[in-house]
DNA sequence: TTGAAAGCGTTACCAG
DNA sequence: CTGGTAACGCTTTCAA
């Protein structure tokens, strides 16, 4: 299989080699007969352009690549990811760009790569997924010259173009849901508090009982880091802790499903003794026993509108750069009581 | 940001392009000297190649493909797929290769982005994942120039190089083991039969129970699709069909959640009334209520196997054919009783 | 051990 | 509307 060239095809119809070109990128200015002999003579001989000869000319690769910092380890446990990938699968199949994934498994493979992905010839955007404050990721490749868009709000690089979910009006949702079906003492497991989803998803559970004039008390705040068994953990800490505990929002699924495990060895009731609820809307809230009420946000489209953004910007130029908040909602079952 | 080229390192350092590009190719024959200084140039100035130049000259792009069809429905809700690609992924860090992701969403986006694959200049391997004997994908690559490799056993492609499981002895172990503990009565919720996953673990069963001078019982047979919701259902037809039913063997963890709510609702204690073993030991089976003896099969080392069998076949060509089968472990847990 | 030069397969500009 | 012809940035002979 000697590989087809727009040359071959070029000489097969007699034409030149930019006609066919031109052809093949839908150019106008091609009359309708050359254009129709042309793709006749493609159709024949099986021609399929060389990427990485074009990439090479026109110094656009449409290819974009997605970027998972080594900081992110839970990119293959966690449901969350495979979704989000899909959207932007979706989206890159929609706009014809092609889409690769740079797994950043060690500090030393950033170093490697990182450089290689901003200098241009292997992506024409990045998606790059938002880290805690103590990686310095993003900064280094904001000064690539290739566009990119975070995934999640930078917090080390709050002029970056990002896109995100309203993690603060999701807890304050589930927590003001918690308030209306007559919980009083409401605890929170947190997630891990050096990125933004943590910390803001704390926000909304402080502001919703502020807002009711609740005072905060720390001892109804544990920490987790996302992991089901950091919730485990923190939920065995709140009831030692409070022996008034009749609720918890937890600030993920995962760890839902850890915070069920310890109430169920205290012998506590859900939702009978204390509520539950969990945010993500992934499987395992569903698979739960009782079945999870939760915060879902829409993953898919995350990924779809962050790969639109990306596109926008690789077109337009990221001044300004664009921010978007995408919403949640509230699905309520069986974890916290009816009303 | 000008970019910076190998033209600019050369005149820097005072040397020829050509020994630029040995340089930092870590070819051998250039004297010591001079490779030092040109190195020192090229940090100096962050010289970083062109990938899709160095691709173009050398035909080689050190990009392989993932390819996932359209009747692939469940990669992004099955968690065994997150893992297949975390090794792949790894491999790929390993070995300097980059991955693309090629999820076929629609039959047209085959018909578009094969051709393109198998031509040279985007990839230089693929791994695809196994099809359903419906599928014709795998022969449409196969007919390309592209090295490649199946994850599964290609049962439409016989000799193409895969790499499988072997779930015939997972299952044969599984139903083994439910004989051991004196189940009497033991059906199985099947996966698929149109592919060689779910026929193989079919087989595993059959093949158990006739060692056993057991008989089989079209009755005690139950198709399910991998799916949660297709599992409950055949577990309620098994129970319809056989009163003495006291063992399931589902051939996946996700279809065996769908077989413990459905034994649940019929009253059936678990594993006192009915015992269950479930296939892959992802996370689901360790949530489960109770926890899910299954068989344990090794995907992410699969996933690096099938990297390094690819990177094998680009180096040294696909003849013979690669065939790899990786052994599985019966993990024993709650749902299935004591021994 | 090093340099010169010929590609690699496109795109894109400039004439005509 | 079409053809000729530079690039694009690198690798890889072939000579020296």
């Amino acid at each position: 299989m000697p590989n087809v060239t727009l040359d071959d095809v070029a000489e097969k119809a007699g034409v030149s080699r930019a006609t066919v070109s031109r052809v093949v990128n839908e150019y106008p200015h091609v009359s309708e007969k050359v254009r129709s002999h042309v793709l006749k003579i493609i159709d024949e001989i099986g021609y399929n352009p060389h990427i990485a000869a074009r990439s090479l000319a026109s110094q656009r690769t449409r290819n974009i690549g997605l970027v998972v910092p080594n900081s992110m380890h839970n990119f293959f446990t966690d449901p969350y990811f495979p979704r989000l990938t899909e959207g932007i699968a979706l989206a890159c199949n929609e706009h014809d760009y092609t889409l690769s994934l740079f797994i950043f498994h060690t500090p030393e493979l950033e170093k490697k790569l990182i450089p290689r992905l901003t200098r241009g010839g292997l992506v024409d955007g990045i998606i790059v997924q938002a880290t805690g404050l103590d990686d310095n990721i993003l900064s280094k490749i904001s000064q690539g010259g290739v566009p990119f868009v975070v995934a999640g709000r930078p917090l080390n690089l709050p002029n970056a173009s990002y896109i995100d979910v309203d993690n603060v009006t999701g807890a304050y949702n589930a927590v003001t849901h918690l308030t209306r079906v007559g919980r009083k003492c409401i605890g929170t497991v947190t997630g891990s508090l050096d990125g933004a989803v943590g910390l803001d998803r704390l926000e909304g559970y402080t502001r919703a009982l502020q807002d009711r004039n609740i005072p905060i008390d720390e001892q109804l705040i544990a920490n987790g880091d996302f992991t089901e068994i950091s919730g485990y953990y923190a939920t065995r800490q709140l009831l030692a802790n409070n022996t008034a505990l009749d609720a918890v929002f937890v600030a993920s699924d995962t760890m839902a499903t850890g915070a069920l495990q310890a109430l169920q060895e205290a012998s506590k009731v859900v939702p009978n003794d204390v509520a539950v609820i969990g945010y993500d809307d992934l499987p395992p809230a569903r698979l739960a026993k009782p079945a999870l009420t939760t915060v879902r946000q829409p993953v898919r489209r995350f990924g779809i509108n962050a790969m639109e953004m990306l596109i926008d910007i690789i077109e337009n130029g990221d001044t300004p750069p664009r921010h978007v908040i995408l919403g949640t909602e509230l699905v309520v079952r069986a974890s916290c009581g009816g009303v």
